[in-house]
DNA sequence: ATACAGTTTATAATGATTCTAAACTAGTGT
DNA sequence: ACACTAGTTTAGAATCATTATAAACTGTAT
C-alpha cells in the first residue's frame, strides 16, 4: 500500500525503526477517521484475525508502550484490572458507558472550560481530564 | 475503647460482623477528620506497625472489598498497576501529585460547575469526576 | 452449650504485564 | 554485494497485585 510511507515517516521521526510488525500495528491504530479505544488483548485479537503472520504478544506490548512513550498513544484509566489505550492523544474528556463498558470521546466544547480555583504552591497543572459515567435510562 | 461501638454499629448495619480485624481497620480508616487515600499495601503496612497481632493480607483485601461493596470506600483510578481507595465516597474531584504520587481532594467549589453539553439518547449521567494532574514547577 | 453461617488465614492460583536472552533485521559503511 | 552493529522480535519465564481455596476459627442466635 502506498500509505505505508506515512507510517514509515511517523516511525522514523520518532526514532523507531519501521519494522513490518510496527507498520501493521500503525495501520490498524492510526489509519482511521475516529478515535480508537482499546485494550492490549483486543488489539492482539484483531491482529490475529487480520494477518496470517503472527505478531508476538510481547511485540504488541512493546509497540504499544513505545507508542505511548513517543506520544502516539495515551493510556486511559477506567478499570483497575486492564489498561485502556486511546489513539486520541490530545487533552480530551470521556463518557464511559457503564452498560457497554466503552469509552466515547468528549470535545472541549462538549464540556466547556474547566476553571480550577485551587492552586498548590510550587506545583503546576499538567492536565485536566473529566470522566463522565453514563448508563441506560429505563 | 468506647468509640468502637460506632464502628460496631456501622458494620452491623451493613450486614458485616464486627470482628476484631474489621474494627481495627475501621478505626484506622474512618476515625479521622480528613479524607484518607491509600493503597492496600500502604494500609497493610500501617496495620503491621500499629498492632501486635497481625492481620492477614487476605483479610485486608477482603475487608477493603467488602467496604467498597457496601459503599464505605471508593476506588479511585489513578494508576494501572495498583488500586487506590478513598474514604470520601461522595462525588468529588482530585489533584494527583505526580511527584509524590498522592491524591488530594478537590471540592466542588474548587472546580466550579461542570456543564456537560452533550447527551446520548437513552443514557443518563451517573457521575462526573475531574482529575487534575499536577507536578513540581521548573 | 450447640449449631451454623460468616470470617480469617496461609497458601496456591490467576492473569496482566514485564523481563530475559537468543535469533533476527534495518540501516550504515565499505 | 557483504559485513557490522544497534535495534527489534520472540517464546518463554518471571513478577506482582489480586483473587481463590479450603481448613480453622468466631460471632450470634437458639
Ligand atoms: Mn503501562
Ligand atoms: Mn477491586
Ligand atoms: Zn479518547
Ligand atoms: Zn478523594
Amino acid at each position: 500500500m502506498s500509505n505505508n510511507s506515512i507510517f514509515i515517516k511517523k516511525l522514523r521521526s520518532s526514532g523507531l525503526r519501521p519494522t513490518k510488525q510496527r507498520i501493521k500495528i500503525c495501520k490498524l491504530l492510526f489509519d482511521r477517521k475516529n478515535t480508537f479505544h482499546f485494550t492490549i488483548n483486543y488489539l492482539n485479537n484483531i491482529l490475529k484475525n487480520k494477518y496470517a503472520e503472527k505478531i508476538s504478544l510481547a511485540t504488541v506490548y512493546n509497540t504499544v508502550n513505545a507508542f505511548k512513550k513517543k506520544g502516539h498513544l495515551k493510556e486511559i484509566l477506567i478499570s483497575s484490572d486492564k489498561s485502556y489505550y486511546d489513539t486520541n492523544v490530545s487533552n480530551h474528556h470521556h463518557f464511559f458507558d457503564e452498560n457497554k463498558r466503552e469509552l466515547i470521546d468528549l470535545d472541549d466544547k462538549d464540556v466547556g472550560k474547566i476553571n480550577i480555583k485551587k492552586a498548590l504552591p510550587g506545583k503546576k497543572i499538567n492536565s485536566i481530564e473529566v470522566l463522565v459515567k453514563i448508563a441506560n435510562n429505563n
